[in-house]
DNA sequence: TGGGGTTAT
DNA sequence: ATAACCC
């Protein structure tokens, strides 16, 4: 649960009506009260079955039928129409059409035009006000109390009548599975349970942090301010896969992870610093574990980054098996089951402007001073913290 | 369980 | 570098 949430999807009386006028089709809007110290108005946008809603769209024959989207064996969200028939959420594919024969499946592994619908979203959510939190591909939080707070006051200008705005809280939370385990430990199963635990305790069990967090929200409780998200901090393309146990193999899988992030690093204009390769190994029954290591990325590779892309791939994937070499010891037999690569530590592009000193010590832009010990040390001096 | 993301330690 | 959390 990010935050106490308030009301049930379209509960509130001011929500959406899927054909509402003016109101895109597929949101839901709920007032999240924000707890007793301030007011606030927050509204929390919440997409439903988002990925199959961008197919329906991309494809309107879809609409009327039931419509699963497909990553590998799971069907991981669907359309109204196929929830009707049984389907659910991240059910297996054989079950799901097991349960409903009719099911039509597109493949959503590709996240392409999700981010992007998921990035239109959030762009119009933001001429409300800039403050939205983004939470996934698929849910908004915008803090609207400077919106509201001044239509109030237009509005009592205008005829000073008594206006009240209320929601209503509920306790659903779902807290986090390690959690969860731990709290259940301490015979806490219920939100009441949590509201009446001693806070002592609980604190020293969990780590004040934690503790306190939870214990508030168990109250509906939520003072965390909403935090813009603003462009994303890192950019990742995964696979998984029943087997990868080559080298070769690993290599091929991790030039195509590259070569659709060099795009969108490219679509972005922002360079990352970093760069990080994540593995799964394959375990019988063991639950969840990744292993990643990462390093800086080469400066001469990053100054090539916003220009070419087919000169970057090969010393990047280079640098990508060094990082596999080192997790993988590659003289022994493996078997991993995902790779991913990830691209963080983005830097603003610089701003370098003619007849500055940066201009002139910016290889892309200047055709003077490409070479040399010295303008190189300068480089190295100066340009990378911008 | 996919293919993403974030923040804290 | 990993863990934990979110969707």
């Amino acid at each position: 649960m990010k935050r106490a949430e308030a009301g049930e999807a379209g509960s509130w009386p001011g929500a959406l009506g899927p054909e509402e006028p003016g109101g895109l089709p597929w949101f839901h809007d709920q007032v999240v009260p924000a707890g007793s110290s301030s007011s606030r108005v927050i509204v929390h946008v919440d997409l439903d079955c988002f990925y199959a809603q961008v197919e329906m769209i991309s494809n309107p024959e879809l609409k009327s039928k039931p419509l699963g989207v497909q990553q590998k064996y799971l069907v991981v969200t669907c359309n109204y129409e196929a929830r009707k028939l049984g389907v659910k959420k991240l059910m297996n594919v054989r079950d799901a059409k097991e349960k409903c024969p009719q099911l039509v499946l597109v493949n959503g592994e590709d996240l392409t035009r999700y981010r992007e619908m998921s990035y239109k979203v959030t762009e119009l959510l933001e001429e409300f006000s800039p403050v939205v939190e983004r939470l996934g591909f698929d849910e908004n939080f915008v803090d609207l109390t400077e919106m509201v707070e001044k239509r109030l006051e237009q509005l009592q200008s205008d005829e000073p009548s008594a206006l009240t705005v209320s929601g209503h809280v509920y306790g659903n939370q779902r807290i986090g599975y390690k959690t969860t385990k731990r709290l259940e430990a301490l015979g806490i199963s219920s939100v009441r349970d949590l509201q009446t635990f001693s806070s002592k305790i609980l604190e020293k069990e969990l780590g004040i942090s934690v503790a306190q967090r939870i214990q508030k929200l168990s109250f509906g409780e939520d003072n965390s301010p909403v935090t813009p998200s603003g462009p994303p901090q890192s950019f990742s393309e995964e696979d998984s896969f029943k087997k990868c146990s080559s080298e070769v193999e690993a290599k091929n899988k991790i030039e195509e992870l590259l070569a659709s992030l060099l795009n969108r690093v490219c679509q972005d204009g922002r360079k990352p610093h970093t760069i990080r390769l994540i593995i799964r190994r394959y375990s019988s029954e063991k639950h969840y574990s990744r292993e990643s290591r990462q390093c800086p990325i080469p400066s001469h590779i990053i100054q090539k980054l916003g220009i070419g892309n087919y000169d970057v791939m090969t010393p990047m994937v280079d640098v990508l098996m060094k990082l596999f070499r080192n997790m993988v010891n590659v003289k022994m037999p493996f078997h991993l089951t995902l790779l991913s690569v990830c691209f963080c530590n983005l830097k603003a592009l610089n701003t370098a402007k003619k007849g500055t000193i940066d201009y002139y010590l910016t290889p892309s832009l200047s055709t003077t001073s490409r070479s040399g010990k010295h303008s190189f040390k300068m480089k190295d001096t100066h340009m990378e913290d911008f």
